[in-house]
Formats: C-alpha cells, structure tokens, sequence
DNA sequence: GCGACAG
DNA sequence: ATCTTGTCGC
C-alpha cells in the first residue's frame, strides 16, 4: 500500500516547510542593511537654533502589531498605527482581520504576521498618504534571530523601509538568555546606563537590552531590522517610550485588540442583528 | 535525550 | 499571543 510509506505527520511536513523558509530567510536577507540609510534627520530638541538645518526631520513613526481572538486562535488583528514623533500622539491607524493559516514557529513569525503587515502598508503607501512612516517599528526582533532575520528584517526588505525589532523577551540565540541579561543588567547598575549590548558566545552583537523606563526593571530588546544602525535604533526608541514599549507598538497593541473585540464575537453579532 | 524557542 | 483580580503605589 502506498500509504505505508506516505510521510505526512505534522511534523515532517513542518520541517520541509521550514526548509523553505530558511532558504526564503538567506535569500531576502542578502539585501539586509544594517546601517542607516535614510534622507530623513533625527530631531534635535534645541529651541529652533538650527532651523535652517538641510533635509527633511523624522516625523511619522510607525508601528505594527497583531492580536489574537481569545475564542478562536487562528482570527487575528493586524494594526499599523503612525505616531507624530512631535507628540507621540497617533495621527493615522487602520486595522485587517484575517484568519492565518501559518502556525507561530519560533524563528519564522514573518511568515504568520508579515502577509497581514505588508497589505496595510502598501494600501497606505497606494493611497500616497501624506503620513506615510518614515520609519517602522516592530513588535518583534530584527536580526536577534537564529538567522539574524527576525520580522523586523522581513518587512523592512519587503517594504523597503527603515525599521527597528523590538522583543519584550528575549529570543535565546548565540549563548544569550534572560537570565544572564539580567545579570549583567543588575551588575551595570551603577556605570553604565540601562543599556547593554547583547553580546553572544561568537562576540557578535545581536542588539542591546534597554529599561526603557525608570520603575521597569525589565529590559525589552531592540535590533537592527533594516536602514537603521543601532545607535540610531536606541535614539528613537528613547524618543517614543512613554512607557516600557514604544509608543507606537503600544498603540498599534492596544488598538489592535480593541479593534478585534468591537468587530468580532458576542459585539458584533449583537450588533448584526439589530 | 533534554531543554530552549520573538509573537 | 491568550487565559486572568486584585493590589500596592505614585
């Protein structure tokens, strides 16, 4: 018979598929840019002495994120929001429900939450919207990855935006773990600030861990995603935390969930029938 | 074999 | 990611 030897467990099936994902992964990540290329400038907070400055200031932040129905695992929310980096007040958001097929497997989140991202971009980006980011960050790492292409990569390359990984934990690579960032952040405590670099068995630095605020003594964990250096990366982060995440993946959070549970479940079907 | 594993 | 209440504190 021939399904004697079929191979068609979940498992193997999975593994062929991350096969692929891996080749996707090195293929796109041979246009990865690790430093800054960008026309925009960073603020600087002096009181118009350099006005005359040449360029155009980074203003539109964006920010991305996804939140899952609680009833059914596979509807998601995807949400791009873009915060004034002025006021950190969000001047644009949009929203998609969608239901993934593609499971989270740890090491290719891009290939569950990128497809959802990407549309909201682009339909900003065909309507030529005048706050369209100039920069995007994203709830998930950039190169702190096994492969060094996490999600913040993977949109930045499909994109072809300046974007920056943001992990609020952290994803073991190279030796890194939890615990040992923590202890490096307790022994740093009076030195340097609440900012180190992730440095992994290899020596290579896979980004830095920040307490973005002073009561968090939990760090999240910023790299590189694409056109962006990492001194630059920790300057915007600097500039949008209100609170431990920045503010624009905050938001794109909160706004994400909130959307998903006025337009979906118990709300909305009350709402169809009446 | 065992444990780890962004969201 | 999500399940989950109150609670301590500025």
């Amino acid at each position: 018979m021939e399904n004697t030897h079929e191979i068609s467990t979940a498992e193997t099936s999975l593994s062929s598929v991350n096969n692929c994902w891996i080749e996707a992964q090195e293929s796109l990540k041979r246009r990865l840019i690790l430093e800054d290329d960008f026309t925009w400038r960073l603020p600087t907070h002096d009181n118009g002495l350099e006005e005359n400055a040449r360029g155009e200031k980074l203003r539109y932040v964006g920010g991305v994120d996804l939140s899952f129905s609680k009833d059914d695992a596979s509807i998601a929310c995807g949400a791009l929001v873009v915060v004034d980096l002025e006021n950190l007040n969000v001047i644009y958001d949009d929203f998609s429900v969608v239901r993934l097929q593609i499971p989270y497997i740890p090491g290719f989140l891009a290939f569950r939450e990128a497809p959802v991202l990407l549309e909201l971009l682009e339909k900003m980006k065909q309507n030529a919207h005048p706050f369209y980011p100039q920069l995007l960050m994203v709830d998930g790492n950039g190169i702190l990855h096994p492969r060094g292409f996490g999600l913040a990569c993977h949109l930045g390359v499909m994109a072809n935006l300046p974007t920056i990984g943001i992990g609020k934990n952290l994803h073991h690579v190279d030796g890194l773990t939890q615990s040992g960032v923590k202890e490096l952040l307790e022994a740093n405590e009076n030195c340097a600030r609440d900012l180190i670099p992730l440095t992994g068995n290899s020596d290579y630095t896979w980004g830095v861990a920040m307490r973005s605020t002073e009561g968090s003594l939990k760090p999240i964990f910023i790299s590189i995603g694409h056109r962006v250096s990492v001194d630059t990366a920790v300057k915007v982060v600097k500039m949008t935390c209100k609170y431990r995440v920045p503010e624009p993946i905050r938001q794109a959070d909160i706004r994400s969930r909130d959307y998903l549970q006025k337009h979906t479940g118990v709300a909305k079907l009350m709402q169809n029938s009446q």
